[in-house]
DNA sequence: GTCAATCTTCTTGTATACAAGAATGAATTC
DNA sequence: GAATTCATTCTTGTATACAAGAAGATTGAC
């Protein structure tokens, strides 16, 4: 938390709140976050607005900071835009991408290759989300970049439930394979669709995962 | 400026930006903005950040806050996103309007037809605005509906520009026109192809003026 | 006993005071 | 005369104090 106070605030509390240490709709203190670490409410009042901003908390006014709980259709949606996006970036760096690309996008490919061997989930979150970078980098787009950049963080906390599910490691190298036959091929309109495919079916996994969910928490009332 | 005094001075700082009250690479003092407004320093700084939030300004540590000057190419991106948005949300209109979704579109396109007719370039500026936000209505997806939002309102300034092109306004009207036939008849991929090209082509002309500009500079300087 | 109203307390919103770093100008030295 | 360094000043970043509104509890009335 060393340089700005504020933004090592923000992360740490945005931290907090994808690994569920505070939970949905519950209510963020700023008296208790500035005493937890050690500042004044002036910075987590700043860190709270900038997370209110990225949509992870709400800010009522006169009422206080609280995690929002994003329905899952909300969720849902969110991934729709992501593929629609990725799958831009997909079709631009098909067309525009360097040796210097190339090269980045062949090496994180091959750390997923080796991750998805070892079936390492946690390992292969990592290596993904560095070849995802990698495709946006590829499209030499600034904006478009920070735009996917931004919401893969949002994102981030529902992806990661995924790599649970059976073979979904693999299936997603395979994917990721034809991603990248179509991008160094400059086949941009196939680039785009297997992109878009490939994170579409993120969020088609995850409605499935609520559903499951769901149906648990009927039959739990029901007992 | 009532109920909430940050949003207040955000918005009122954010018209400064766009009506170029302040210019870009300008700096932001903040004691000088709560002085102006009649407030401390305390929301005028929340109101910066949030504006840093949005892109419009640049917040350097120590070193206060500047009206951002994008890149023309950087603006031609935020098109080409943007027309990928639009595209994904007439995709989704066609597919998914109700009987409100179509007497929505219908009255913003009535409204665009009036202006465009009268030639009062500000109120299809305004209309035109209607126009598009009725799609992304029509989409039903609420972040996309968001994210749309917030990109058309950070394009405004750029957009507005185009509208003083001759004949601009009559063609945009026959491209709405094409594109209201294909949403209300539900040709998705129709709807989507329509929409990207009526926006990418404000980021061709915006691109057109650029260079335009730089080539009265050019010829400027050698005087 | 329950409901409503008022008062108290707690939390947020704003102002101000204080600290620390960056920029600018002046002075000294080469 | 120019450049570099040091000091002063100005601005941002943080803390604290104060004000205002909301939530909750207590008391009184029905």
């Amino acid at each position: 938390m060393a340089e700005n106070i504020v933004q090592g605030l923000r992360d740490e509390i945005e931290n907090g709140i994808v690994t569920n240490q505070y939970l949905p709709g519950e209510r963020l203190d700023e008296a208790q976050l500035a005493k937890r670490f050690g500042v004044s409410r002036t910075p987590v009042r700043e860190a709270l607005m900038q997370l209110s901003a990225i949509g992870l908390i709400e800010i009522r006014a006169r009422r206080g900071a609280v995690v929002i709980d994003p329905a899952p259709h909300r969720i849902y949606e969110m991934f729709e835009v992501m593929a629609e996006l990725e799958g831009m970036a997909g079709s631009l760096a098909a067309r525009r991408h360097t040796d210097t690309d190339r090269v980045e996008l062949l090496a994180a490919h091959s750390k997923c290759e080796r991750s998805a061997d070892a079936e390492d989930s946690d390992t292969y979150y990592y290596d993904n989300e560095l070849f995802h970078k990698a495709i946006y980098a590829a499209s030499h787009s600034g904006f478009l970049i920070e735009q996917c950049s931004a919401l893969h963080r949002r994102l981030r906390p529902y992806r990661r439930l995924q790599l649970r599910v059976r073979n979904r490691m693999k299936t997603s190298f395979n994917e990721h394979a034809a991603i990248v036959g179509a991008i160094l091929s400059g086949e941009a309109d196939s680039a785009r669709t297997l992109l878009r495919q490939h994170i579409a079916i993120q969020g088609d996994r995850f409605s499935d995962l609520v559903a499951t969910l769901a149906q648990r928490g009927a039959d739990q009332q029901e007992r």
